[in-house]
DNA sequence: AGCCTTTGACCAGCG
DNA sequence: TCGCTGGTCAAAGGC
């Protein structure tokens, strides 16, 4: 391949410079990752105290960010100065400044994040940036000492890209369901397919900057605790396939549809947000659920944050009565859904510690998830995965002293919110791990180094692009990826992979594309990395794009990688913002977040990188931080 | 008539 | 105490 100063698509945005983002990032950076877990220690403030901290709001996107990342992740985070960030519509952002005010946040950190997704909705285009893999990361996150300089100096040189770590919002489990509807290619295999590897329900359209969810027979995936079951609860949406509009809206009205009903009591600019937050209620009597919904300018829902549980059920078929929404406009608002929120629970309700009863009902419809926190909740169905683990509450064991002595009340909500990471843990665990590449490159993605089959091709609606569907050839090994090709730039190609683990990159091809850095080691890492993760979806969404896609819970544990909800950008001129909208999720046990969070290798780079043909090295992780550090530093604009 | 959204005003927490 | 801010109220109007 043409190695890393080959372009990689970018998602990103780029945002006027900020003068002081040196300065601030070389204070940042200096500060290692180890410094979040010290974050633990501290208190978990919580959503609703988000608009409590003007100055906070001052300084996270969105306001509040860092407190909603916390709810997520179950322990504070990092603070980013995101301000400068805009929505990546705006043409006019360019050189974005990497403004990073956020102990423990390093650029290793965040290229060390588990998956490296590009967001197609974060995107404003798919050629607007290069996605970049830095040179010498290996799967550990770790960089080659074997990566010249010159690579590096090419890596950031590239940066005029900008990449997102992203989370997906649709299911990677339905991911492939177009392909039920594509033309088949006759490659032999393809009828011999086992069931396990048909294509799913829906279809992550990615379209150029845009990403389409196919919404042609929509399935709702269910989750009940109590029986640790999946039930997909197809909701055939009137028109099916005619109701995927292309980038339809939400319409001005009642917020995505997530099964439940809805009154909107108010609606106010918050600070720091570029867009008018909404608040709703929850309209079954006695149910103190609200959520606060965020839209983009174009109706895209960029953040839904839900505070409570329902103490009830969905209402039977959730059309709101008097109200003009016909099957068409709730289907699209799912899909809206489907490709742009990220959502947030604070839960402060129905939970009693070490004691819940009832059932969790973790309903997803698109990227909007319910939860109804009632009970405790385990979830096998990752099981393969070993994630999730305990469906207990990822409390800090009792208090574990932290924040908790003498502030029951504070302490509650920690666990509160902890909980609702759990269960929101618990619904993404439900799917299997996906990652989303996208580069621009004249370099085949599909040129990765193993083998794939076509086994079909279909033009997704709304999508100008034909999407090619490959199954890797490898015998028991049930990867499958689909591309396609920008049409205004047939560079830029779009890959996703749905599967993992078993074999190693083919011998006869591994070295195809080494690209940089190719030495021995390459092969190894390589061998060891045809997997693929979920990436940690946190919601992102808010993220540069209004069109965000969000969040997604993450696991913590080791199998799951670190969170993914993860984006942030580098800047042309060096580097660029830098947004975690989607540090989301987590549902690892929360004393372990950080620790584990920090130390998970880098599956998303990895694979990235293995995208990009290139060959991961090894190098203590510290090497790697000073050495993106120096690196980084080297590029900002001098102040 | 009922339910909804809109929107300005008000309230409360925090620094 | 004051100002800022997010959250909520409630009247008005629409469907």
């Amino acid at each position: 391949m043409s190695g890393f100063e080959e372009n990689v698509g970018v998602m990103g945005e780029w945002v006027p410079c900020k003068p002081s983002s040196k300065r601030i990032l070389e204070r940042e950076l200096s500060l290692n990752h180890g410094q979040v877990t010290r974050l633990l220690e501290e208190d978990t403030t919580g959503n609703n105290n988000n608009n409590k901290d003007s100055s906070q709001s001052n300084n996270v996107s969105r306001g509040g960010l860092r407190e909603r990342i916390a709810a997520r992740a179950g322990f504070n985070t990092p603070r980013l100065n995101t301000e400068n960030i805009r929505s990546n519509t705006d043409s006019s952002l360019r050189s974005p400044p990497l403004t990073i005010s956020s102990p423990g946040l390093s650029p290793a950190t965040l290229l060390e994040s588990p998956v490296f997704l590009s967001n197609p909705l974060a995107q404003p285009s798919p050629t607007t940036g290069k996605f970049q893999f830095l040179p010498g990361v290996n799967s550990n996150g770790l960089s080659s000492s074997d990566a010249s300089d010159k690579e590096k100096e090419e890596f950031f040189d590239g940066i005029g890209a900008s990449f997102t770590f992203h989370p997906v919002s649709t299911f990677s489990s339905s991911f492939f369901q177009g392909a039920a509807e594509m033309t088949p290619v006759d490659y032999g295999n393809y009828n011999n397919r086992s069931s396990h590897q048909s294509p799913e329900e829906d279809v992550q359209n990615i379209e150029g900057s845009r990403t389409e969810t196919e919404q042609s027979g929509q399935k709702r995936k269910t989750y009940d605790a109590t029986t640790n079951t999946i039930d997909h609860q197809e909701e055939e949406e009137e028109g099916g396939e005619e109701q995927r509009g292309g980038d339809t809206m939400v319409g001005g009205g009642a917020p995505a549809e997530d099964g439940y009903n809805w009154r909107k009591y108010g609606q106010k600019l918050v600070k720091g947000s570029e867009y008018p937050r909404s608040y709703y209620k929850c309209t079954n009597p006695n149910c103190q659920v609200k959520k606060k919904v965020e839209r983009s300018r174009e109706g895209h829902i960029t953040e839904i944050i839900y505070k409570g549980a329902h103490n009830h059920s969905k209402p039977p078929h959730n059309r709101r009565s008097g109200m003009q929404q016909d099957g068409t406009e709730q289907a699209e608002q799912q899909q809206q859904q489907q490709r742009d929120n990220s959502v947030t629970w604070i839960n402060e309700n129905n939970v009693e510690e070490g004691n819940q009863s009832g059932s969790i009902h973790a309903q997803e419809s698109g990227d909007v998830i319910v939860v109804d926190a009632s009970s405790t909740f385990s979830n096998d169905e990752d099981d393969r995965e070993g994630t999730h683990g305990s469906a207990s509450l990822g409390y800090d064991g009792g208090g574990g002293g932290g924040g908790g002595e003498g502030d029951e009340s504070e302490s509650k909500r920690r666990k509160l919110e902890a909980y609702a990471i759990e269960m929101s843990g618990g619904t993404r665990a439900i799917r299997e791990p996906r990652v989303v590449v996208q580069t621009t490159s004249d370099v085949d993605i599909l040129d990765d180094g193993y083998r794939w089959r076509k086994y079909g091709q279909k033009v997704v609606k709304g999508n100008p692009n034909p999407r090619s569907y490959y199954k890797c050839t490898a015998p028991g090994c049930t990867v499958r990826k689909h591309v396609e090709r920008a049409s205004h730039d047939l560079k830029s190609v779009i890959t996703t992979y749905e599967g993992k683990h078993d074999h190693d990159v083919p011998a006869a091809r591994n070295s195809s594309h080494g690209g940089g850095g190719g030495n021995g080691n390459g092969g190894v890492s390589s061998a060891q990395t045809h997997h693929y993760q979920e990436p940690p979806r946190g919601r992102f969404d808010r993220q540069l794009n209004q069109s965000s896609q969000f969040g997604r819970p993450f696991s913590f544990q080791p199998h799951l990688g670190p969170p993914s909800g993860f984006a942030f950008g580098l800047g042309q001129t060096g580097l660029g913002n830098f947004s975690i909208p989607g540090l989301a999720f987590g549902q690892g046990k929360l004393p372990g977040l950080p620790h584990a969070y920090m130390s998970q290798p880098p599956v998303g780079m990895n694979e990235a990188m293995m995208q990009r043909g290139m060959e991961p090295k090894v190098e203590p992780g510290s090497e790697t931080r000073q050495s993106l550090y120096n690196q980084i530093m080297s590029r900002l604009p001098q102040i």
